[in-house]
DNA sequence: CGCCTGGTTGAGAATCATCAACATCTGTGG
DNA sequence: CCACAGATGTTGATGATTCTCAACCAGGCG
């Protein structure tokens, strides 16, 4: 048992879930929707914003179709959203970690498009968007950044979207891992050495393959020395190589 | 040959290709970014959208890595949104009909994730975004009705990586056929017989399949009677099976 | 007319899914 | 603290879907 396995962080433990503080002390202020804003503005920000107790593992933030009233924010843990499709089977479409903005799906319809559960004990912020909106057209730089979030999400769905349709199940895979390898990096923590928060059935959902194949992956790429495996306990040993199979 | 099929109406050419009409003469203002602004307020808007002469097809609105300034919508034609892979291959993210609002990945980044190209002659409107911004603050429905236009961005681009990640072959052919025919529908054009403006390998490209399996799809549906092919007309011939085959 | 791009069809190969058995982990109650 | 049950993860054998390679056909344009 490689103790720098066991004693890696976790991307979602990254602070504490305590649900007091306010945007101007959280340590993910510089990542998150205050960034870009005045001390004066986030605190105009911050007085919408509302915190409640942490969510444990398996409660939801929205589900699919609930009426729309607020976006979230991540302050520690971690959720995926997934959708029940035609069929009644889940399709899992993201995952959300801390610092970042989710529920934007639900302004088109004024309804979520999709469910959003935690998967382990996590802290949420939840922005009331009509408030959002309100400040937005005060703020040009708020509305600005917000405008940026959406796009942002579009391009990573758009990445997702060539991902599955071009790439093999190894480099599939791969993406995962340095994609979450870079959001644990962006939160100062480990880029090599990291927690998988979610199942391997999430994992193989997510990247349109089932569970055995993303088993199969982890045990292929862990005898070819790029990573070791310890339940959700995860290493990459060979972050160029990594990269370089999720295609750059 | 039927004649139902030659003379079917082409999605793209709705309307003219005249790029003097203004929103408030156009046809496409109730779907189009208008929609939900009173006649003075399209005329403010109005103001700020540039049109020049109709693309050719093969030309480019926007290439990939190039500045972000403007938003786009099409006036007339269609255009494909595509980007180069890390290994130089290229990816099909989307196609945009009459009516559609496209560019708006950009916004993220200040550069375009994608390029835009038109697949047949087409007439663009171009929204300068900076303007676009400063107008959004001063018309809140505008400011709104630019948050929904990105957020179903993202619904769609969702409801593709579900298609991607868990429908067979058929299924994804028949739910591209099912989308082209709403928008056709959403156009005031028939919903069971249109003409494909996009080649065969983009098609596969965009669903992550290959020419030959588009065509043998094809192929397939059309022995079943489900569809009648001739060359880029298309004449769905069971809309609710078809319907049914892409997952509602 | 003939070239060239785009589309169709066929045969064989590869990847990934399915089915099944087994191993391990988690958490619950005794 | 242990034991057990259900959930979760791993591994193997087999099979289906889709890709690849290749040949051929049709249509548009010089």
């Amino acid at each position: 048992m490689s103790s720098n396995i066991a004693e890696s962080k976790q991307v979602g433990n990254f602070c504490t879930h305590d649900y007091r503080v306010n945007c101007s002390d959280c340590r993910l202020n510089s990542i998150c929707l205050p960034i870009a804003l005045e001390a004066q503005d986030i605190e105009r920000l911050d007085k919408i914003i509302q915190r409640s107790k942490p969510l444990h593992k398996g409660e939801h933030v929205h589900r699919e179709n609930e009426p729309f009233t607020s976006v979230y924010a991540v302050r520690s843990g971690c959720l995926k959203a997934y959708k029940i499709t035609g069929d009644g089977k889940e399709q899992v479409t993201g995952f959300h970690f801390p610092g970042e903005l989710f529920g934007v799906d639900g302004i088109a319809k004024n309804s979520h498009m999709v469910s959003a559960k935690a998967l382990e004990t996590s802290a949420i912020c939840e922005i009331p968007f009509k408030r959002l909106e309100e400040l937005s057209t005060k703020l040009p730089s708020l509305q600005r950044h917000f405008f940026r979030l959406m796009s942002q999400e579009i391009a990573e769905d758009q990445q997702l979207i060539t991902l599955l349709s071009k790439s093999s199940a190894e480099q599939r895979v791969a993406a995962l891992l340095i994609s979450i390898s870079s959001r644990s990096a962006k939160l100062k923590l480990s880029a090599t050495a990291f927690r998988l928060p979610m199942s391997r059935t999430d994992i193989g959902n997510y990247l349109g393959l089932t569970v055995e194949t993303v088993s199969r992956i982890f045990s292929r790429f862990q005898k070819a020395e790029m990573l070791r495996v310890e339940n959700k306990e995860i290493c990459i040993l060979q972050i160029e190589e990594m990269q370089q199979l999720a295609g750059l």
